[in-house]
DNA sequence: AATGAATGAGTATTCATTCAT
DNA sequence: GATGAATGAATACTCATTCAT
């Protein structure tokens, strides 16, 4: 069973390259893994994805997704951190050095965020979220905590600092929010349900869609004076 | 326990009686189906939600459901029309009739939408669409047929009469009707998720919500004179 | 429980015409019946046949089904007698009164054979007969018992008096039988099967096919003296 | 409990042996599946086995089956690849390399097939094509394909050449071919229906059957000369 | 006699997760 | 680390038979 001479042929080649490459690819493997996995999520939903699919378009195989996240649910919350909780905080930092008229900063912050996420793949993980939450009430419970409690404080304090300066009229603040986020989230659901499976429906353009929320909401918002001036 | 004295209604007829008694059970089957389904649906999704537990919910065995249904998709869009498309009508038969402002028709019309099915069960119709449109294609047609088109034309309609009429500015009809529909949609939405899983996120109050709503919008779309006016 | 006066009106009506077409219905029952069942049993075999099609088949409903037969295999087992048990006493009746050369009879039987039985939908009966034997044992020892044996009975028969008339050579009896069965069943269970889908096998022509088998089979089973006149 | 000693072997290798072995269990599971299959399809026909019950006899679970075989339509076609397509390669190999009298041949050619088909349970192939072809379209015509027209093909030209050496008398070729199969199908047949179910039919002695088909069929065939002769 | 509503056992196929290698 | 073979629970839909009317 001795092999007395291998021929060197199989000794030049694995040893030199692989070793940096192998490194590169198991230091991105994660990254590769979320962004598989958010397109098939926001395709599929939660329940209808197939981790083997995730996987594969990672190009790994079914085991190397268990090593990297212990289960599908875990998957999907490393997701929602990658995509969402950043551009949470980015807006949040933004809001807080802004100086001036909250009304401009508004429309900043709700372009900023359609731009950011609407438009992107990750815009697609509220769709998840509203499908899924009661099959799922863990991944309920950590959007809420990560997401939505923190998207809510953040615009609960802009209406609040426009009030505070006379800007805006006083107003029930969390139905504001509520009004506030509902077309825009409205947009977003309808891209990624009805839009993208092409069954002839309404079709929506965002930029007048986003400029007719804007023009509709500041109008009424803002206080009587400065209102009737424009 | 006793019964002293039964009606003799029940001895001259007992061919009669017992007939309509299977009959009525009979007709009655359909409704409770649906009603079941409902439920069961809008708690769980489309895929999710087993036939099984409809039937059992109902009362009845598996098997008797696809007497009623002949498959799950089928069963699922008489929910639809049994929930959805009857209010449609109504709606559009009230817009139809209505004379005067109609400031105050889209205020009845929204309002009454929102009692009829943002309150009722079959509000969460809309989260299983968002939900499953892109894995069911063939509901997603369906619906978009039979509710999202009727609806959208009903509310284009009732803004472009306002625009004609001078009582609303110049406005982009469509996109104004998605901006419309974002927040009562929102509502709908999140109180068939979140609301409905207790993971602590903010509550709502849909009554203010629904007057926020209505003020802002109303403000934002008035003609200026008439706006400033008021 | 008496019904003193049962109003009139329900006299005047059933009274009179229905009995009698009633009664004729009623009595061909069992035959329409049995031809529906003959025709679906040999399109999609016993198992595969769904009782409720044979009843629609014949005009009534599957309750009256179970009326006159009390069993899916008591259906098949009337069908069975109906359709072959008849025409196998024929067949032995004429063998009986039979006189002169055994050649002559042997080519009539088998001709009749191929015509009353094979040519119609009964022979259709022995491809289901083939394909669910060892599923439904019941119904093979019928079939053994009603049709197989007495035919083998028939067919031995015949041999042994065209032996012992020296028409015939000495041969091994039972196998001669099978052989002499073999082409014409192939032919019937192969037109029962691939020639009636369409799935672009090679064609048969009957009439070529039979005449083939005779011509065979009288050759080889002649007495030398005889077959080498011819 | 203690392991006093345990022997260096598994110490030096751990690697190597381990895949070996899981690699010989990957690679015979197809076998014993296809194995397993025959017996049971041939057992209780194509529609009536039970997927989970072929994975059973060989040894694995029910998703294991699908890991080989996507299907129970694909499982089926594997068999008869397996079972029956290889055997008619070989039976085309032998005719077309030999020399000499023809009848002899075709003796051996039928010979070879009672013995490596009809003998071994791979026969009762047959039984389950007649019995599903009409519900199984493309599992009839894959096999017409696969199996009927090689075999009529292969046969059509012994006889031709039969003919062509002066051997045998001019014959309508394909009608003799389907008579020449006729009763050693019928054999196949009713050995892996009625004989396996022991409800008291006749019974076959195969080698006495072919031997008289053989006679019979080869007297019937040569031409005068030839026959009157032996 | 005739109906047809009701039943519930039975089955192919999918997929998250594990673990031996 | 990485693989992929193996598992088995879970689910829509069918159909022979019953029985109240």
């Amino acid at each position: 069973m001795a092999v007395p001479s291998l021929p060197p042929v199989s000794r030049s080649e694995p040893a030199a390259v692989s070793p940096a490459a192998r490194q590169r690819r198991k230091q991105s493997r994660p990254q590769e893994l979320l962004a598989a996995a958010l397109e098939l999520f926001v395709e599929k939903g939660f329940a209808a994805t197939r981790t083997e699919e995730v996987a594969a378009r990672a190009g790994v195989s079914k085991g190397t997704l268990y090593l990297y996240y212990p289960s599908k649910q875990d998957l999907f919350k490393a997701v929602v951190r990658e995509s969402l909780v950043a551009q949470i905080h980015e807006a949040a930092a933004l809001s807080a050095q802004h100086q001036g008229p909250v009304a401009e900063l508004l429309g900043q912050v709700l372009q900023a965020w359609w731009q950011r996420v609407g438009q992107s793949t990750a815009g697609g993980i509220a769709k998840i979220m509203v499908a899924e939450a009661r099959n799922f009430p863990e991944l309920a419970a950590f959007y809420t905590e990560e997401v939505i409690l923190p998207i809510q404080a953040l615009l609960v304090g802009l209406i609040e600092r426009g009030v505070a300066r006379g800007e805006f009229r006083p107003v029930p603040v969390e139905a504001t929010v509520h009004v506030l986020i509902g077309p825009i989230l409205h947009m977003i659901l309808y891209q990624h349900s009805f839009a993208a499976c092409a069954c002839g429906g309404p079709t929506i353009e965002p930029a007048t869609v986003l400029e007719v929320q804007l023009d509709l909401m500041l109008r009424g918002l803002l206080a009587p004076a400065v209102a009737c001036l424009k």
